[in-house]
DNA sequence: GATGGTATTGAAAATCATTATTAATAGTAA
DNA sequence: TTACTATTAATAATGATTTTCAATACCATC
């Protein structure tokens, strides 16, 4: 058990934890957006709608396809602002894995986690309340208040092991 | 809990789970390379013995540098390409994230998961046996075999929770 | 111990996701 | 509507990681 000052520190600055529930779900794009203390535009409001009623686990580059398909003005670099925010006051989940473009979903919803066959990539959702109440005590025991976590478990599915 | 198919694979090949111990601490690094299916050359021992026992959570620029001292002539390419061997065949955890280089460490040893805060950034390693048996019973549930998984907590330590 | 075939290497260039820059535009408070 | 400022699109820049390729080092076999 020990503890370490890193040099790369992460670069979040609010610190407040979503509720692991879809209690935002009928809550207007945007209110979250203004939420954030951002000002509303179209583009926020069509990338939003997007990354809430469109495909599960995204990149930023299928994001920014299907904006463009409705809007072909829209550029990169602003899908790209806009989910780092979004994702830096936990609105949705970042995850990275081996050398691939971050994956995002929307995460003001009910929460869980992901288990991911490594050979065909297919993900398995679930959630257990019996890991996030482990996790909680954990920090407790050691003085931290939680903000989020990164559950990720991999493997190969009974498919893949027959080959 | 939905299954789908992602567009981007993740690269590892070999699906061997090592055991979750330090059962390799006695292990030669001449014998691990050898279970790579690699050469043993002198870049790789200096590498590896580097990564078994120096810093922990380091970034292949920070293996890099230690290397270069003792070797001036071992190439960039060459840490980043046994790193990535290495982490393919999970002998060392590789975590990303946000935009930050990927940290890895030296994973056949006793296993453990991260509390991290993400105001200052310090570390602290936990194991959690009672976790470990839910994750396997998940597994299990979906028809899976885990090879292995990443548990990292973020949240602010104590300090912090005191600006 | 020498030899030959092949994996490995260093250096530099290439890649690719992500971020910064900048002049032009759109949101919004008054 | 006006005026102020945040936001934008386009593009260049960044920075970590990967690839390329000719030269070299391993190592099984002699």
């Amino acid at each position: 058990m020990e503890t370490e000052q890193s040099s790369y520190l992460p670069v979040s600055q609010e610190q407040k934890a979503l509720p692991k529930n879809d209690s935002y779900k009928n809550v207007p794009d945007k209110k979250i957006i203004r939420e954030l203390g951002l000002k509303v535009t179209q583009q926020r409001l069509l990338i939003l709608d997007i990354v809430r009623n469109g495909p599960n686990h995204f990149t930023a580059q299928e994001i920014y396809e299907v904006v463009t398909e409705k809007n072909p003005d829209v550029g990169f670099a602003t899908v790209y602002r806009f989910l780092k925010k979004l994702s830096e006051q936990h609105f949705v989940t970042e995850v990275r894995m081996g050398g691939m473009p971050a994956r995002y979903e929307w995460a003001a919803k009910k929460h869980h986690d992901h288990l991911t066959c490594t050979r065909c990539g297919s993900i398995v959702e679930f959630e257990n309340q019996k890991i996030e109440d482990l996790q909680e005590q954990i920090a407790d025991r050691h003085g931290f208040r939680l903000t989020h976590h990164i559950l990720e478990l991999y493997g190969l599915c009974g498919e893949c092991q027959n080959q």
